[in-house]
DNA sequence: TTATTTTAAGACAAAAGAGTCTTATTAACT
DNA sequence: AGTTAATAAGACTCTTTTGTCTTAAAATAA
């Protein structure tokens, strides 16, 4: 898998949180429920997301996380990094470590090619772009439902 | 990661077996000598490689695996499919099952474009090229080893 | 025929990833 | 103060991937 099953409910529920601006905390609970991901799991993905400082949480009634910054200033890059690490940007496609310009593997240089087309997508694309587009078209974002499902 | 290790493995004894011509079996005894890899699991992977007619084995003194087709009709991707599967083709970046033009999610559009170029890069770069590029350069294709461990 | 060299097959073990559960801790409300 | 609603933290379990080991089968050569 390109990106790790943390990695992927880490922007499932940043693209949540995108949806509805980031006035209010949000709870996990109410995430994890919509998302359909276990909350146990959900919580210690966000917690990761917290403690990188792209979420900032709560506690106590009326608590939950949410966005420290607009989402339009965070690229999904950001969410990428902060669960899964930079493997994406730098790992050899044969697994060598320390593979680059100095002691290359043979498939080197048209992996660090390819690779920089999708660090460049991951990049350029923001939660809030996504976010938007996802409501407009209600796109899916679970299993069987749609934005509109993370709506009251 | 981008690819298994199973696979990542397989693609090096692939270029391994591409650098050597396909008139001779070679002993994968010898092969997980030199990539440094563990006898039995490589065993493993190129049975697997056998099975998907990619290879071709013979039991016995002097025996071994060659591949079954000259190395330039052998694009990597065929290796990659035969051992990871066709996710890299069809997965979704969010992880949902069955995302398509019909029932997509917001990352969608844009993560297709990029996984078509990874597909392409794949199945425009054959076995003889990458082996004729290390032999030639003498690229790295183990922790600090090159293509010239693979000769006697 | 017997010993040797090789792949084939499958049981087993270790490590990593994914997921669950329990017990703090914090904040709000009554 | 006490109850409730929430995150924090960490132990624990399950599953998949990775890796090891043993035995069988096939081919060669003495």
């Amino acid at each position: 898998m390109l990106l790790s099953k943390s990695c992927i409910y880490g922007l499932r529920a940043s693209l949540y949180l995108a949806s509805h601006g980031n006035e209010n905390y949000i709870p996990i609970r109410k995430m994890s429920d919509r998302l359909e991901i276990s909350f146990h799991f959900l919580t210690k993905i966000l917690q990761q997301l917290t403690a990188e400082g792209i979420l900032e949480s709560f506690k106590g009634p009326n608590g939950g996380v949410r966005l420290t910054k607009p989402g339009d200033q965070i690229p999904i890059m950001e969410i990428v990094l902060a669960i899964d690490g930079h493997y994406l940007l730098t790992e050899c496609a044969l697994g060598l470590p320390g593979c680059g310009i100095k002691k290359p593997c043979p498939l080197h240089d048209k992996w660090a090619e390819t690779r920089d087309s999708i660090k460049e997508m991951f990049e350029n694309t923001t939660l809030t772009e996504l976010a938007k587009k996802g409501k407009e078209e209600n796109l899916r974002l679970t299993e069987d439902g749609g934005f509109d499902l993370l709506f009251d």
